[in-house]
DNA sequence: AAAAATTTTTAGACAACACTAAAAAATTTG
DNA sequence: CAAATTTTTTAGTGTTGTCTAAAAATTTTT
């Protein structure tokens, strides 16, 4: 007979990406009314399986990063909470830098993103702050939180809340799925581009916008909507 | 009774980052003379134990990336140095950034670095590369390897090759433990520093030596065995 | 409110790596 | 060259995270 005397020294508070990635598609689900979140919507955002969100949630509570009751959904804790952020920040981060200094294009950054959020080093990540000359948007508009996990207040307009003849220029997206913002590059919209809008289709509610010095293209509702802007002064 | 029938799409020759540091210390230890490498001497590497390496040689050796036969040590195939050169590149171009872009000091850019070298991604060392303006070596004066794993060919001198009354300057470290280059960092040494020979004590072999205008250090002979420099012309 | 459908959890495995203890091979010593 | 020492391997486990299949709980339907 023999015992084992494992000694795991699991003193530090430090994270696995993959309790990184649990935390952040938890925040990202739990919008602005925080109820639980599910485990199917979990295991659909990360691409895996209910069963195995289950078993993650599970050991995410006995760690004091969410708060799970069986059968009525996960919430972040405060903890959980700042450590997503944190992983937010990372992330929103290092988009800017890839396509600010790096010169890639919207649609390639999230995979490599992904990865960078989970770089641990502290003081790297604020000294990419500075370097980046602290940003207060990532290249999709989204607001980048500060030190202490503070989003700034950005007020979004969306696109279709525009009237005929008004102008405003692009701060950002809502969706960043590879197929849309590999549409957007393609007609050659970009932060910071000005759209007019030129006509207003009410049958189905499609727009008529002027990009670029270019008048004939026509947005759906769906691609309007998830077009953030702020109106020219 | 139940047969499970895993369908493991291991289609892609991606590595796992256990795997990526297993190549780069064993391609460390090779040296020139490429003999089988110790399994005591990776895992000493590698801060892990002899038996644990005794098992991961065998499954690298499963998929090509190193040849090993029992008791008589692991070396690497084409395809393991391959990866292994990759590895060494990403390493030492990340170090470049954070030196060069982000600031740091020498003293603590190695486990970041260490972090950043298992980032995928074919674009992005590649822009990283031309981000930093092609640089041929990286903080510590060790060559990076370029795309093709070819190493630029840099001769190298030690600062105790040096004859009294000699001047060079300082190309690269060969040591690269914290201790040591902190202490680099307190006494003022930096790549491209000019270093002059003043004096020679033969009884240990120490050497005084002139930095920066001052006059009144001396170098123990591990320290000088491990300044790379070029002569001044 | 019972039946049907859906969601969630458990149970049992698997894969990648790590570790301890002990056995086996190789090397060094005397 | 046999004995002692060192190195290496095997055997048995642990941990994290994933999966399938099946059971349990919840919600929706009728």
């Amino acid at each position: 007979m023999c015992l084992n005397f494992y000694i795991y020294t699991n003193t530090d508070n430090m994270q696995t990406s993959t309790t990184e990635d649990y935390l952040k598609a938890i925040f990202k689900l739990s919008g602005i009314y925080k109820k639980g979140v599910s485990t199917n919507s979990i295991a659909e955002e990360l691409s895996t399986k209910a069963s195995s969100v289950s078993d993650m949630v599970k050991k995410l509570s006995e760690k004091k990063l969410v708060d799970y009751v069986k059968y009525q959904g996960t919430t972040l804790t405060k903890e959980g909470e700042n450590i997503a952020l944190k992983v937010i920040r990372k992330h929103r981060l290092w988009e800017v830098f890839l396509v600010e200094k790096l010169k890639f294009g919207w649609d390639e950054i999230h995979e490599i993103a992904e990865q960078l959020e989970h770089i641990k080093s502290p003081k790297l990540i604020d000294k990419l702050d500075a370097h980046l000359g602290f940003p207060k948007k990532d290249p999709h508009g989204d607001p980048i939180p500060d030190k202490n996990g503070l989003f700034p207040t950005i007020k979004k307009l969306k696109l279709n809340e525009l009237k005929i003849g008004e102008k405003a220029i692009l701060t950002g997206v809502s969706e960043d799925s590879k197929d849309f913002l590999s549409y957007l590059d393609t007609i050659g919209l970009k932060l910071g581009s000005s759209i007019e809008v030129l006509d207003y289709f009410k049958f189905d509610k499609s727009l008529k916008v002027k990009i670029n010095n270019r008048s004939d293209l026509t947005f759906s509702d769906l691609v309007a909507n998830n077009l953030n802007i702020s109106k020219e002064n």
